[in-house]
RNA sequence: GGGCCGGUAGUUCAAUCUGGUAGAAUGCCUCCCUCGCACGGAGGAGGUCGGGGGUUCAAAUCCCCCCCGGUCCA
């Protein structure tokens, strides 16, 4: 490294860790991180100017442009772009796509510098506590090309130096280099990482490999990919006791201003420069950590946790709604799976603080302060300040429910008294969303939580899903000529058979079939007489599978593609553009299209919104769609380079997810609707025809779903519902405007003749359980009563019997009859009955085997059956005979 | 994407483990008490036990599939 030797720096060994180190401090025997080294710039900063979030920012923007980098827009911190993560972790991640299942790199400009905002969610539970880690962080990324305009590691190291050295002030000596390798995301190349007074404040990667360290190849271009996080910067700059009184300093003043918050602040100086050793990798948890802190300020952990607790609450909400205001303004939503948990979970962790310690704050409040302070660096934030509070609005109306029903869930089992076992405690968790913490606090009886997380974690163990792998191997096969995408391609073509796979796979050298892909399923039609049943695209090769004889490899054959299954698919297609972009003006701008399906009968189109869609909503959606469809907008396919295309329309463009390949076909409903897309589509919106919604449901949280006709479809479904209609009026002998009229009068008559059945039913029994007990026979102390298919309904018998031992005491009632398919016992005993040594369940015992069954119940009342039917007199001719001694 | 918990009267829930007449509280209706209200008292209505299939003489209960809600994890 050049500067290494221009300025006289050695390399060392770190004695703690084994580490190499650069620096030009000969004393210096430990490298500058953490755990190796202290914090030693808090309350000492060793820059020359304090300088705000914002005014570090702008100094490091001037820096670099000075210096021939553009300056290049924040990224959305949803990847939209890469299949792989949810969210934005690092700079890099903006300048990389999947192409063929590799990671390649594309710079918008070279060299570049991006104030990156990066959303991480894995150690949540540092967040407020540690002093530096926040959910949310804007990573200065530095970007380079290794090429005449980019530069590679001697100019890297030239540039970062003297932004620490001249442009913050920082005492050369002051600044050292960690020495590593730095792997992820598919490439990985050597790093240096930059320390001032025990603060990582950069890491810069020489990305020069594609794979892993065990089987890489060198990379065609390699990648300067610096990192910085804006954070420390601003915090080194201050020197305050945490990196949040830095960087949020503007919010949290605003926070402190009706929520005092006291407490040592010499103290917590101390406590500050020890928790950033907080780090749930070395610990197994925070309770832990603290304790190591309490020992070595010679206090009590609890006695901290109750002093700094407030404080790190504070912290924690500020980051926490600042992560929220960055997620959901880039368009991600709370829900209960995927990426949308995350958001969830920050949510109710700082809406649980406010509430814990009774801050006097609300989250709107939070998102406006916010906003206020990112101005100068993120103005596009106030734009979105309102579907942000919209959005949060509903996710706060979720919160209070939950907390609702976990309340009821605690007072319940705390009511209890029972000692719950830490598998109940897991489960509580795990299923309810109950804490131990809050169990405990309301005062249940639950035993100490140890490895509690861990409990947890095990629960979710799953194993990995194995790819379905490549039926075929079409790595000799050149790549299909994919003539449907070309203008003017005719249904009817001849095309040279390439290869036959199995028997029934065909592959041409060219197609006009439309091969299943983008949620459009395949063409069908005819290939050399045969049936084509399906089509799928492998890599670059499209396969067609047929029905009967298939054509012989070499042979030209005739192709038939289905013209009208083609072009209602087509109408459908273009539909779901349609749709998307009216749901999106209907609902908001947080409305996504998740995944979609288009047949030849209806289409389908799941888009992501936070609520349930209103029968008002799904109208106006459906009537600006058809607007749009009355319109006739013309609708144009145009391929361009992805970077270009991106540049031009944004990230709006991955609808149905990203599309592969270099160069991205982006198909423009008359600037209504612009995606990226793979399929076909009609030539104007007017050929649509029409768009009727006929289903609406929810897929799952944040995700609903709409299925739709269109073109000749929803002509098909029109004329079908009108026949269904007509159908129903005749067979309700009545005109279609009366229908609801005369539906709801069959309606009420029906209950009001069930209801007659009842009491008729009530009479029956009333009037026939006087009679029983005047029927039955004395057997013993006794009186027998059977009954063989009595005309009455089971109901009716169970009733009939039970009133009549209650009047008669003495009795016993018995009841056998078929039910058609199978005969039943009922009987009951009375008091006295059962008194001389009559038990109904032993009755029914020694009943139910000729009817082939068996039977239960108690000794007053009990029922038994058998398949056996046609044995109902002669079960009933048994009972006759009963005698006492037989059935005690 | 995966795991777990739940779905019974308008509402909140019991009965499910261990199959045998679906229950409580609350709200609602009627009546009594009262000048009236509240309270109190008497009576009443209110249920496809989420849906479908299976096992069984018999399923809210056991088994399978699906739907819906909640929750945790990646």
């Amino acid at each position: 490294m050049d500067l290494f030797n221009r300025e006289g720096f050695v390399r060392k060994k770190c004695e703690s860790c084994g580490k190499h180190f650069w620096t030009l401090n000969q004393e210096r025997t430990r490298c500058d991180d953490q755990p190796c080294s202290p914090y030693t710039f808090i309350g000492d900063p060793p820059t020359s100017k304090r300088l705000s979030y914002v005014e570090t920012w702008n100094a490091v923007e001037r820096f670099f442009k000075k210096n021939g980098h553009t300056i290049v827009k924040r990224y959305p911190v949803v990847s939209r772009w890469r299949p792989d993560l949810y969210f934005t972790v690092a700079s890099i991640i903006d300048f990389q796509r999947v192409e063929g299942g590799k990671v390649v790199f594309a710079l918008p400009a070279n060299p570049l510098v991006v104030p990156q905002m990066c959303v991480r969610f894995n150690d949540v539970p540092t967040v407020g506590v540690n002093g530096k880690h926040g959910t949310s962080f804007c990573m200065i990324g530095q970007t380079a090309l290794a090429n005449r305009e980019g530069y590679w590691k001697d100019r890297t190291i030239d540039l970062d130096f003297e932004l620490l050295t001249k442009v913050f002030g920082i005492p050369k000596e002051e600044v050292s280099f960690d020495e590593d390798v730095w792997m992820g995301y598919g490439a990985f190349g050597y790093s240096l990482q930059y320390n001032v007074r025990g603060l990582e404040t950069g890491n810069a990667v020489f990305t020069a490999f594609e794979g892993s360290p065990e089987k890489y190849v060198p990379l065609k271009e390699r990648v300067v990919d610096m990192g910085a996080g804006l954070e420390r910067l601003t915090w080194l700059s201050q020197g305050t006791p945490t990196a949040y009184d830095s960087y949020l300093a503007p919010v949290l003043r605003r926070m402190k201003k009706e929520n005092a918050v006291e407490y040592d602040e010499a103290l917590f100086r101390k406590y500050a420069a020890l928790a950033g050793e907080i780090n749930l990798d070395e610990y197994r948890n925070l309770d832990d950590a603290r304790l190591k802190i309490a020992k070595s300020l010679g206090r009590d952990a609890s006695d901290l946790a109750k002093q700094f607790g407030a404080l790190e609450a504070l912290y924690a909400i500020a980051d926490h709604t600042r992560t929220l205001l960055f997620a959901i303004a880039d368009g991600m939503l709370p829900s209960n799976s995927g990426g949308g948990y995350n958001l969830r979970m920050v949510y109710r962790r700082a809406r649980n603080f406010i509430n814990y310690y009774k801050f006097k704050l609300t989250v709107p409040d939070l998102i406006d302060w916010h906003i206020d302070q990112l101005r100068g660096m993120y103005p596009e934030l106030a734009g979105h300040d309102s579907d942000v509070k919209d959005v949060l609005g509903v996710e706060e109306s979720r919160f209070l429910s939950s907390a609702e029903r976990v309340a009821k869930i605690v007072s319940s089992i705390s009511s209890e008294g029972k000692e719950l076992s830490t598998d109940d405690l897991v489960r509580l968790y795990d299923s309810d969303g109950v804490t131990p913490e809050q169990l405990a606090e309301a005062g249940a009886r639950a035993s100490p939580p140890e490895g509690f997380y861990e409990k947890v974690q095990a629960r979710h163990l799953s194993r990995e899903i194995e790819q379905p792998k490549l039926q075929f191997d079409t790595s000799r096969i050149s790549a299909t000529r994919l003539w449907y995408y070309e203008e003017g391609a005719p249904l009817d073509f001849t095309a040279r058979v390439v290869k036959v796979f199995q028997g029934n796979h065909v592959v041409l050298d060219r197609t006009v079939f439309y091969p299943r892909g983008g949620g459009q399923e395949p063409d069908r039609g005819t290939l050399g007489g045969a049936e084509v049943v399906d089509i799928e695209k492998y890599g670059d090769v499209v396969i067609h599978k047929v029905k009967g004889k298939a054509p012989r490899a070499g042979t030209r054959v005739e192709c038939h593609v289905d013209q009208r299954r083609r072009r209602r698919v087509t109408q459908i297609h273009s539909a779901t553009h349609v749709l998307n972009g009216a749901s999106r003006e209907v609902l908001g701008p947080w409305v996504w299209q998740h995944s979609a399906f288009k047949e030849e009968d209806y289409g389908r189109i799941d888009i992501t919104h936070f609520s349930h869609l209103t029968g008002v909503e799904v109208q106006k959606i459906e009537d600006l769609a058809n607007d749009v469809v009355r319109r006739d907008l013309p609708v144009t396919n145009t391929f361009m380079p992805r970077q270009e295309a991106e540049k031009k329309y944004g990230f709006r463009l991955y609808q149905g997810g990203v599309v592969p390949g270099k160069l991205v076909r982006v198909v423009d409903i008359g600037g209504w609707d612009i995606e990226a897309c793979g399929g076909t589509h009609v030539s104007s919106t007017g050929e649509v025809g029409l768009i009727k919604v006929t289903k609406v449901e929810r897929v799952q949280d944040g995700v609903e779903r709409l299925e739709f006709v269109a073109g000749e479809a929803a002509i098909e479904y029109m004329h079908r519902m009108d026949s269904e209609l007509s159908e129903l009026s005749a067979v309700l002998n009545t005109q279609r405007e009366n229908l609801p009229k005369v539906a709801r009068g069959i309606l009420r008559d029906l209950e009001e003749s069930r209801a007659r059945e009842k009491s008729l039913g009530e009479t029956i029994v009333e009037m026939s359980s006087t009679g029983v007990a005047a029927e039955a026979k004395d057997v013993g102390a006794a009186r027998l009563y059977v009954s063989k298919n009595p005309p009455m309904g089971e109901e009716q018998i169970i009733g009939q019997g039970q009133k009549s031992v209650s009047s008669e005491p003495s009795l016993i009632y018995v009841a056998i009859f078929s039910t058609g398919k199978s005969a039943r016992i009922v009987c009951f005993v009375g008091q006295e009955a059962m008194k001389a040594g009559f038990s109904a369940v032993e009755i029914v015992r020694q009943l139910a085997p000729t009817l082939g069954g068996s039977g239960g119940g108690s000794p007053s009342f009990a029922q038994g059956g058998g398949p056996l039917a046609g044995k109902v007199d002669e079960a009933a001719s048994i009972a006759q005979g009963l005698l006492p001694n037989s059935t005690s």
